[in-house]
DNA sequence: GGTTTACTTGAACGATCGTTCAAGTAATAA
DNA sequence: TTATTACTTGAACGATCGTTCAAGTAAACC
């Protein structure tokens, strides 16, 4: 095997991340991963199989980010940590400002269904990711007993989708810390009344 | 001129939110239009030129949406109905959960410079609305004077848009409507210290 | 009635799309 | 040494892409 299995997903996650599963062509594909379109479908089969592993490593990446920020003393600290990780980036790298996942959801009727369930159970793994923030948040007393978790998570999740979008299109950086401090407010502040979520 | 302008705008409207961009081709274009590649051409110079116009349609749209809200006497109130009616509809129109808008920036740097802009200056015309309901909110005084204006219109617009990705994968109702709860509980929230914005 | 203008048609263009495959290379197994 | 296996190459395939254009139609203007 002449190329590195790890070197390669991660030059393919770049490419799909800057331009999105349609506009990333098998010919930038070939570019990026310095690869010839026979030796590209004998280990991926297809575009669409190459896409399925980026999602999946992409995922898992972030899934072990969040697991980290669960396991640090002050898990609320880590999450803003973990944000500002992800919301502030050089400009050179602001196409990582849009959540690959989220991105992938704007394409989800019009890639193949390997790709589409792929893109599906990575949210919600993610999303099972952020419960267990909630959960240390509360064991560590940052969060009141009372805390609705797997409600939480969700909405910690929504609010991560909500200021990728905003950070994408903003050149500052006080902003989105504004942003992100008003998350961290009202995580502690008051929820819906229970129905039946 | 045989085919009426409105309705093509519509008929290409639905096509480009179902599928972006880059994934309606020309021939689909042609066929929810009704119309030869010539007749498209004449009208809109390109793809391009048709995608500008379907932008900033919409945007008027949503825009006018908006501006009814700040006029009732309950902005809060309309401001629900305003999310409910675009969160949650039936299954066959479950495309439209998605913000147009949104959806366009996660192509942003993959189409044109024209249709770039259009996406981009509609963004801020829809947020310069949502100023306007947070303002008339105020005067109506169910919100605080001491509101964040401009801060709480951002936060209004992310809000809105981590939502739409949520109902987009969402099958149920309730969750939904929980999580618009939720904002209505926020927005009457702790504001971080003002800063720069 | 003749000319102009606005719009429409559909075949066709070159470019690019995702993909295939016969042939080549290099390392391992027998 | 030979056979086998795993991987790589790049030309080429048919399909589809956005777009063009010569020709046709129909209403408006002089």
């Amino acid at each position: 095997m002449k190329y590195d299995h790890d070197k390669v997903i991660e030059n393919a996650t770049t490419l799909f991340w800057k331009r999105g599963f349609h506009a990333a062509g098998m010919r930038d594909i070939q570019q990026a991963l310095d690869m010839r379109p026979g030796s590209i479908y004998a280990r991926f089969q297809s575009k669409e199989g190459l896409f399925k592993l980026v999602v999946e490593r992409y995922a898992e990446n972030s899934q072990a980010k969040l697991k980290a920020v669960a396991n640090e003393s002050s898990p609320l600290a880590a999450l803003r940590a973990f944000f500002e990780n992800a919301l502030i980036s050089p400009n050179e790298q602001r196409y990582m400002r849009q959540c690959l996942l989220v991105k992938s959801i704007a394409e989800l009727d019009v890639i193949g269904d390997i790709a589409k369930k792929a893109v599906i159970d990575s949210m919600e793994k993610v999303k099972g990711c952020f419960i267990d923030v909630v959960n240390a948040a509360i064991e560590a007393q940052e969060l009141p007993e009372s805390t609705p978790v797997t409600l939480a998570a969700d909405w910690l999740q929504n609010q991560f989708v909500g200021m990728r979008a905003f950070a994408l299109l903003q050149d500052e950086e006080a902003p989105i810390q504004t942003m992100i401090d008003k998350v961290l407010l009202d995580i502690k502040g008051q929820w819906p009344a229970n129905t039946t979520h």
